[in-house]
DNA sequence: GACTCAACTGCAACACGTTGCATCTACACG
DNA sequence: CGTGTAGATGCAACGTGTTGCAGTTGAGTC
């Protein structure tokens, strides 16, 4: 979905940093690292761009198969917490998690091909400040999932048909 | 997914018209008149804003008792492509289906006090047509559900902390 | 009114995610 | 190193929504 080379740091350091910087801070919110957990860190450190929160659960399993669900999703709420993921809902309301968010960003989801894409805070900072201006409220850009047909698929069914 | 009607008549206070026009629109696309989608539009018409799916499936089997949700998510699915109801995903992820949808809108969800608001379509035209020109994506706001928090949080917070 | 057939229904099973509760354990402290 | 305890785990049950399948039924036709 997303290439490896994501250019990363956008103020903080670097992804390792802040995998190792995991544990102190659960410490600090006195918090405990356990197996399962490491397991879960372990699994989102291998990751990149955007998983479902059952695709964690299988990963996990992969490496330890008494992996139980609830476990991992209540891990995910604390590593939420910590900043560590941030999670929207797909076009079909399912959770995604995308890890280590280094910048602000929201989702476009084609409906016609599944492809989705990342817009950048800059390509919606007008509305948001409309939206601020005009009712006063501050939406969260990287929980947004904008659901729609992309220009590809547009462009074909105007080929195709012209009607809808 | 879409079809073309629907367009006319934003402010009509009795609904009845359009529901009558219900029972036409199956028989011209070769759909059945059943008992069960009766109760679901009988429902729908009683009802006001945004209702979630299981809801819909408590109201139904308040009329009658043998109502199962698969008929009901089923024939949800049949009256979206009239463009009877339009669905969404709440903050949650839970699908919300709104009825007759006279105008295009979004949604605006607070977090923090739970509370949902709609925006019109000239309100998010702006972005919408960035988007467009930008990427070539044509997002199809009514499916829209941006989460945030509203002016009254914002200030509360502010006033409370003054960080975050 | 009877026939026919595709649309529809109900059921059971499944997928994803959440929650309550009894048990276990990481970790601070002595 | 042993102990206490709050935080974490695993289980089981639940809530919401989807799907496959076999049986039922609406409604067009004779």
């Amino acid at each position: 979905m997303r290439l490896p080379g994501v250019p990363e740091r956008p103020g903080t350091g670097s992804a390792s940093a802040d995998w190792s910087g995991v544990r102190a801070r659960l410490h600090d919110g006195g918090l405990r690292w356990t197996p399962q957990r490491r397991t879960l860190i372990d699994v989102l450190a291998a990751t990149d761009g955007h998983v479902t929160g059952a695709e964690l659960v299988e990963r996990c399993r992969a490496i330890d198969p008494t992996t139980t669900p609830s476990t991992v999703y209540r891990t995910l709420d604390v590593l939420e917490d910590l900043g560590v993921v941030r999670h929207h809902h797909g076009p079909d309301g399912r959770e995604e998690f995308h890890v280590l968010p280094e910048r602000e960003h929201g989702h476009l989801h084609c409906r016609a091909c599944g492809r989705s894409w990342e817009v950048g805070a800059a390509e919606v900072a007008p509305m948001l400040e409309a939206l601020r201006r005009h009712r006063g409220f501050e939406a969260d850009i990287s929980h947004m999932a904008l659901v729609g047909r992309c220009g590809d698929c547009v462009a074909a069914d105007d080929r195709a048909a012209g009607g809808d």
